[in-house]
DNA sequence: CATCGAGTTCATTTTTTATTGAACTAAGCG
DNA sequence: CGCTTAGTTCAATAAAAAATGAACTCGATG
């Protein structure tokens, strides 16, 4: 964080600091970019709409960074931007929309995977079965797996019920 | 895949890549390395148990990985090892209890990291505390995102208890 | 109680992933 | 139109993560 902002407190500062290690973290755990949890812990904790030039000197993030970020946070309806008059530059503020976020989380990147997995499940009990002529102990085990996929698929919906 | 064990059909062959493949896929939705969803995807189509070294010329990976990668199944509780007499080396075999080994997940990597976060939010707030005396637009967000937390928090018994 | 070898460790290397920044596209403005 | 500049793209680079393998530990075995 290498420029500091010259009218912003000591506090303002730390919380700052604070929020983007939080959200980096946080992204993390999800399999995404360090940049992406940096944007979003800045945007977090500033309440004016913020331009993209702002946001890579306050990071110190290069110009496609920040881009690629507001890109995906926008996809996954996390950051919003809006114009303002007299000003050519979208100016970016955080989504707090937590369900909404989630939810388009979990349609754009969980979804697709799963249903992948379904498919190489699928192709392994066509394989199991031609092998052990159904009933091998193996397809024992794949049986058990697919009851274990419907499950976790079946989750889903209701977690975003729950949200 | 480098070495074709003789005895084994084409069949066996392909379910094993398949299944070698579709562990790959799903233990790395959670963070974890290759090695460890060959080595699960392995032990899940194979009925016996099996040694280390089988492990590293079936999947052709090195001791080291093989290795760490069965310590971290065996401390997920996704394999397990016997001792056969006759024969010094450790038998390993995958572990089927799906709800023991994604409880073990849960506790060793996810709550470690979520109980850091509650630290980081505290902090935040006490900051955004001595800022804005209590009641700044950035203190409201702050209180929401402890609110998704702990929601979030809650969810992890009742899911464990769904297992 | 020396040897063998199964399994572990960890510094090095390789592979993968994220970031950078220069070239590009295009929108606003005179 | 032509200039300026905000934002995008993507090949090159840097950073992070995983795999390797040689040195090691340690228990079993004769």
């Amino acid at each position: 964080m290498p420029e500091l902002i010259e009218h912003q407190s000591v506090d303002e500062k730390e919380l700052l600091e604070e929020s983007v290690d939080y959200f980096v973290s946080f992204v993390q755990m999800f399999g995404l970019q360090k940049s992406v949890g940096q944007i979003y812990g800045m945007l977090f904790v500033t309440e004016e709409p913020v331009t993209m030039d702002r946001i890579i000197s306050v990071l110190g993030i290069s110009k496609g960074s920040a881009s690629q970020g507001l890109a995906l946070l926008k996809s996954l309806g996390a950051v919003t931007s809006h114009s303002i008059e007299g000003d050519r530059r979208e100016h970016f503020e955080a989504d707090l929309n937590v369900s909404r976020i989630v939810t388009h989380f979990f349609e754009e990147r969980l979804t697709p995977r799963l249903s992948h997995g379904d498919q190489k499940l699928e192709r392994m009990l066509h394989l199991a079965d031609v092998e052990g002529k159904g009933s091998s102990p193996i397809m024992g085990r794949l049986l058990a797996l697919k009851k274990w996929q419907n499950r976790g698929r079946s989750l889903i919906p209701r977690l975003l019920k729950w949200l």
